[in-house]
DNA sequence: CCTACCGATCGGTAGG
DNA sequence: CCTACCGATCGGTAGG
């Protein structure tokens, strides 16, 4: 039975995006990858550019990940709770589904040059906007009350994008999506008495 | 009327906590730093050790005053949930108080090197464990109610540790510290119908 | 995919 | 606080 081998191309991507996670891009250096893939650095640019364009990489295959998650729960046709759980839901997917990538994408986009880097800000920006959206028609209906929708995003979102850095997995990752769901909407539910 | 000159000491740290929030440590050079402050990369050399003791203070330093902070709230005879909110607020506060340094505290640490690293890492977890304790007492007395309270204080504390990537400072920091001190609230407390 | 190598830059030291 | 400099390492290329 022969097993099948993963392209060297593949191979070098992830070396560098668990490097780029444990020590940081500027602090990788093409050197790190090979020798974590068993080649010599200079044999890397017969698979891949430069070290900039495995980073393009990792953050714009993550940026379109989490529009791409939205866009389909915006389409869905529920209650604006369940939609704002979905959401939450689908970031929390992404996440776990490639915890190095994640941690990447939100560490390390900085470095990245023009004008990728005003296009990658643009795709974070479309998608607070999203989220925003979600939230201001549970407010209109009345289900949702917050003192600040920007504030609100940003608090969640930097809570979601933190997963990353968490040395404490209690929770699988199943259960790590209705955590967050239900931790969020009961903190922007609005409130019959207090 | 002289004007009281800032120590060149405290000039070089300042510039090298801005340049290792927005460069990130790796990427700045002692030759930025030098040429922030406006003299020579050798000239730094006279008053700070090396570049790794400027993380060091930076680190510690923050570190010692989140602690501090959650030590002073568990001091005071007040509700948990008033204690709860104290905590988040102190948090708050700190990180506000200088959100360069709170940036290179929660994004550089890594780049310590042993035993340092080690003694940097049981200072964060005593800090969560505090949080924990806190939690604790209001399931305790049947105020709040969470599914994992490692999830509960990690979901926080990403949140809250974020506020140094916000493009967008929306509330202004009193404002702040209530915003999130309600948002955390009533996302842990314990709901009487669902 | 390798060997051999490039110019640039790094953290840090010597000596004043 | 500066000039001059060190060995190490960097991203990347030439040529096979």
């Amino acid at each position: 039975m022969p097993t099948v081998s993963i392209p060297r191309k593949e191979q070098i991507e992830t070396a560098a995006t668990d490097l780029f996670k444990s020590r940081g891009y500027a602090a990788t250096s093409m050197r790190h990858i090979a020798s974590k893939v068993g080649i010599e650095a200079a044999s890397i640019y017969s698979h891949l550019k430069s070290k900039e364009h495995i980073l393009i990489k990792i953050c714009f295959k993550m940026a379109k990940e989490f529009i791409e998650g939205i866009k389909l729960v915006q389409k869905t046709n529920v209650t604006s709770e369940a939609k704002f759980k979905a959401a939450v839901i689908s970031h929390v997917n992404i996440i776990t589904g490639d915890i190095a990538a994640s941690a990447v994408f939100w560490n390390e986009w900085r470095h990245l040059s023009e004008p990728l880097l005003s296009e990658f800000v643009a795709m974070q920006r479309e998608y607070e906007q999203a989220f925003k959206l979600i939230i201001e028609q549970g407010v209109n209906e009345g289900v949702f009350e917050v003192r600040d929708i920007s504030f609100t995003v940003m608090a969640m979102l930097s809570s979601l994008n933190g997963i990353q850095k968490w040395h404490n997995y209690t929770l699988p990752p199943e259960e790590l999506n209705e955590a967050f769901a239900t931790f969020f909407a009961q903190g922007i539910r609005k409130q019959v008495e207090e």
